[in-house]
DNA sequence: CCTATTAATTATCAATCAATCACTACAATC
DNA sequence: GATTGTAGTGATTGATTGATAATTAATAGG
């Protein structure tokens, strides 16, 4: 058995990725500390020389995620904060496409159940993504693109939801369709119904 | 120990209704026959008794959830279509609400790996639940109560998107929020998005 | 009151899984 | 080139869990 050490750092960011691959394969409940050993060639019981439990794991993904998706937030003072909006919402339906593990470690309650701090740094990267979109919609309604009976925090809201129900939908249709094709297509119209001006027909 | 004897019959019933409960407070995949055992005062085996495996207990879920939310289906040929879909909403929300069940289990990845047949159920109950929202929406829209650049699929589709990003949300949050009053005001908020005509200041 | 049916129990198994521990081999440093 | 820190292994353990077999006892019908 050819034995390769490695600096445990790399072994780290090894079983996370590993962690957030298998995730998004089997569902996060049931990966295994053998799933993640034989993903990144090692034994089990080598599993826990980098971290001291699971819940350790979990925590490390949580916080890779967080730092993943966390990259992307906009400047509120952009010039057309709804396009960028938009954007912003392709580039996170394509994190989520491309990592599956999102979702389903999102929607994973158990995770919740048994790992709250992991619920909570999660319900934190929402509140700041919902805080960034909420700040959008408030210089749009300012510039006068959004109509001014909604709330930039319902718009936000709304957005937010959305893009996690789509993924849902995603999830349990067995990801039979694009999540970022159709999710932009949905979260334009639904952006079209906050603006002042009505949208062109299609 | 007084042993008390029920007819097969109430004892499965009993024991789907259990795993609902308890699905909802410590997740569909902690929940072991044991739990189940324990919540309707039997052994775990005899939990076998009444179902040929652990898969079959939640089948039968599956069933008894689609047949409660199956059941509210409105005529799509109602006098104010939108009024009767913002109270669709608000029962879906209620159902979900006091069975926090649903989502749990609808969020739960593991349950969709292991139990294909499951996922499939609730994927033809969310794509009728989707064509009933569809119909009204294009009484709406024939009524002309409905903006006409909306197409009635995709308002479905994002009504439905939202009530379960919302109840994500919720569940994410600890259900720290009231979800039938703050779902219902964000989904009128959406409908209003909808409307041809200009929804009234708050 | 007796008997057939069957709900439920006790006892137990095999598998799985997170975690521990003693030990080994490798690699950098002095 | 010996010393030392540490990545990794092999063996194992205790707890949990789904499931089975043999046995017991409650209920219904005659």
């Amino acid at each position: 058995m050819a034995r390769i050490r490695k600096s445990a750092e790399d072994r780290k960011h090894e079983i996370v990725m590993a962690a957030i691959r298998l995730a998004g394969d089997i569902g996060p409940d049931r990966l295994t500390t053998q799933h993640l050993a034989d993903a990144v060639g090692l034994t089990q019981p080598a599993i826990f020389r980098h971290f001291a439990t699971k819940s350790d794991i979990w925590l490390a993904v949580g916080e890779y995620i967080a730092k993943a998706l966390g990259k992307e937030q906009a400047d509120p003072q952009v010039d057309n904060p709804l396009d960028c909006l938009r954007d912003l919402v392709f580039n996170h339906l394509g994190s989520i496409a491309r990592t599956p593990a999102i979702p389903a470690i999102l929607f994973s309650r158990e995770l919740h159940v048994e790992n709250d701090q992991l619920r909570q740094h999660f319900e934190k990267l929402m509140l700041s993504r919902r805080e960034n979109f909420t700040g959008l919609f408030a210089k749009a309604r300012t510039d006068g693109e959004l109509a001014p009976h909604i709330a930039p925090e319902d718009a936000a809201a709304l957005v937010l939801a959305t893009i996690q129900g789509i993924a849902m939908r995603w999830s349990l249709e067995n990801k039979t369709f694009d999540l970022q094709t159709e999710g932009i297509r949905l979260i334009t119209c639904l952006i079209d119904g906050f603006k002042t001006t009505p949208p062109r027909a299609i």
